[in-house]
DNA sequence: TTGTAAGCGTTATCAG
DNA sequence: CTGATAACGCTTACAA
């Protein structure tokens, strides 16, 4: 391994002066920086990050704490973060599926000196204690957990706007029974989707309609085992609405494979808005989320919270989301793909800003 | 922040014992350990990552170097990276889209000192040169890469066979005039599948068939986009291949809305398996990618050539792929979703090991 | 503008 | 079984 002091022989400076010219931090005369810039060139020389952050005791990293879930949305906030960590030269550690707090305070605690912030998402409320304790080493921020921790920025999505948009809009369609597909146990985005559209129903007056709950866990496959069992029950729903998009593929499927048509025969509605959504046959009516935008906006809070002018400031954002009506769920949308977007009447992206003390 | 000295001497001992009892490197007295167990957790203190990784030249972290595509396939490799890290407890740092070499580069660099090695993923001819400077700082594997460098580790995908068992099959089902979606220019992937569709065709017999060859960049708009210019020819194909099936999609979106069957007016066919594939309308024949195990491998690979015993030892392994034969070809395949895979007939997982020295 | 040297938090060697 | 102490590679006062 070659090291500051090789470099330093070799151009005939202290170790010091080779630390400056790599990091800027002092005039150098020009002469002596292009020695150097050459020994360093020549020798393959790189500062080694390790002893960096040890000296300075910042990492340039923030961890990334990633659900169990997978599939395009994770996919899609990770670029985001990636893209906008990128941008300011931070590096990216990142750290999927824990089964349990056990597994995810070995996650974070190995992560301790390697990271100068964490951002850690799609948690249930059990974890918001390890959180808390977490954050006594470095600042967090939340995405998609269903807790707020003081001090802490979190971003989120408008699930219970959206699903609350896509209920008044499938009651509008005239279905009077309805299904929903939830999201996997404990998890937020699920729970506040279940919620905002059981609003819809129940503001629409109970009586009239009906609502079936069938589990998923946000997967093709329990999308379409949910199809199964609405297609068994006496009286079918004449539209289903699946708290993601691939759950929604997948009821599709299986209504397919029944020989029902979507929507003539029965309307299917998702979340999310995955690039597939347009495509698909019949077009999905979904309700869109900027995932990217949303990574993005993470890191740019965490970032935020490095900064000590603005240390003490804390942000709660909430992305706005909006109905796309396609063609699943039988409205007279465009038929071409590509043009169908339009702005939710109630959605809008939220910023909540608090400064302590 | 804690260090080491905060919990030796609450516990009234010294660094090394600490250090001693949190590596489990060599007999401590079991009350001593108690003691120092109890002083650690009060404090609630964890080693510094950092500190640790500068003394023992270790970080137990890998490098990992996305292209900039993503979606699914990509999702799944990490996937498969991440879980077979985490078996060996090691952490993933992560760093995508590099536009050119020089980013390349940087984002390598800034690895140095805190990772024990890399996967490269997805990497054009004119960047081997680059990886085989960083060879002389750690391991490399590589994935999806169309070259190979002597003493490193390669994993890949039998993308020319799959690709061929593609063509074959299409033949076999009576069609004449095929066409192909190409995927992004310098992409090895596409560029084999590419070969490997041409030459089931060539052995065919050029005079009988012919082969339309349409740009595309594996996105589902490309797709799209490519079905348009298609149906613009004069002479129109009667099935086309997909190179991946996000553009597989996309290309049965369009000829939906054109009006078009699929397969009864066109046949459409992808590449990689994902999981909606065979819940989308029709369900798609493809050629199935273990995407997720073959991040697995590159792991496994990676770790190997940290131990001494076997470093010496390279391995390229090319992960078989298999024709999923479902409706878009209009073949009589079986209706149910979950039910038809079958092995091909040529692709096969396959190992070469040269052992230097 | 440059060099000297202390120190960042660990681990590992060597004594005891 | 335990403790001193010298690294590890770098940054950063402080001096010159």
């Amino acid at each position: 391994m070659v090291t500051i002091r090789d470099v330093a022989d070799a151009a005939g400076v202290s170790t010091a002066t080779v630390s400056r010219v790599f990091n800027e931090s002092a005039r150098v005369d020009a002469a002596t920086r292009k020695r150097v810039v050459v020994a360093a060139g020549r020798l393959n020389y790189w500062p080694n990050g390790a002893a960096r952050s040890l000296t300075t005791s910042r990492s340039h990293a923030i961890g990334v704490l990633l659900p169990d879930l997978f599939g395009e949305f994770f996919s899609e906030v990770i670029r985001g973060i990636d893209q906008a960590a990128r941008r300011e030269r931070y590096q990216i550690l990142v750290s999927s599926s824990h089964a349990d707090g056990n597994e995810l305070t070995a996650a974070v605690r190995s992560m301790n000196g390697r990271i100068d912030g964490l951002i850690a998402m799609a948690l249930d409320k059990r974890s918001a204690e390890l959180i808390r304790r977490f954050r006594q080493s470095f600042p967090v921020v939340l995405m998609n957990t269903g807790f707020r921790i003081r001090g802490t920025s979190s971003v989120s999505i408008a699930n219970f706007e959206g699903a609350f948009d896509m209920g008044r809009h499938l009651l509008k369609l005239g279905h009077h029974r309805l299904a929903i597909v939830k999201g996997p146990e404990g998890n937020t985005d699920a729970e506040e989707r279940l919620r905002g559209f059981r609003k819809a129903i129940e503001d629409a007056g109970r009586a009239r309609v009906s609502l079936v709950e069938v589990p998923g866990d946000f997967s093709e496959s329990s999308g379409y085992r949910a199809a199964q069992t609405l297609l068994k029950a006496r009286s079918r729903p004449t539209a289903v609405f699946a708290a993601n998009d691939y759950m929604a593929v997948g009821l599709m499927g299986a209504f397919r494979a029944e020989g029902l048509r979507v929507p003539d025969d029965i309307a299917v509605a998702g979340f999310d808005d995955i690039g597939m959504a347009q495509y698909l046959n019949p077009p999905l009516t979904t309700v869109h989320v900027d995932a990217y935008e949303e990574g993005g906006r993470a890191v740019r809070l965490l970032l935020a919270s490095f900064d000590p002018s603005t240390k003490s400031s804390t942000a709660t954002e909430v992305l706005a989301t909006h109905l796309v009506i396609r063609r699943s769920c039988g409205s007279r949308a465009p038929f071409e793909a590509g043009v169908e977007r339009r702005p939710g009447s109630r959605a809008r992206t939220t910023r909540k800003e608090e400064v302590h003390r």
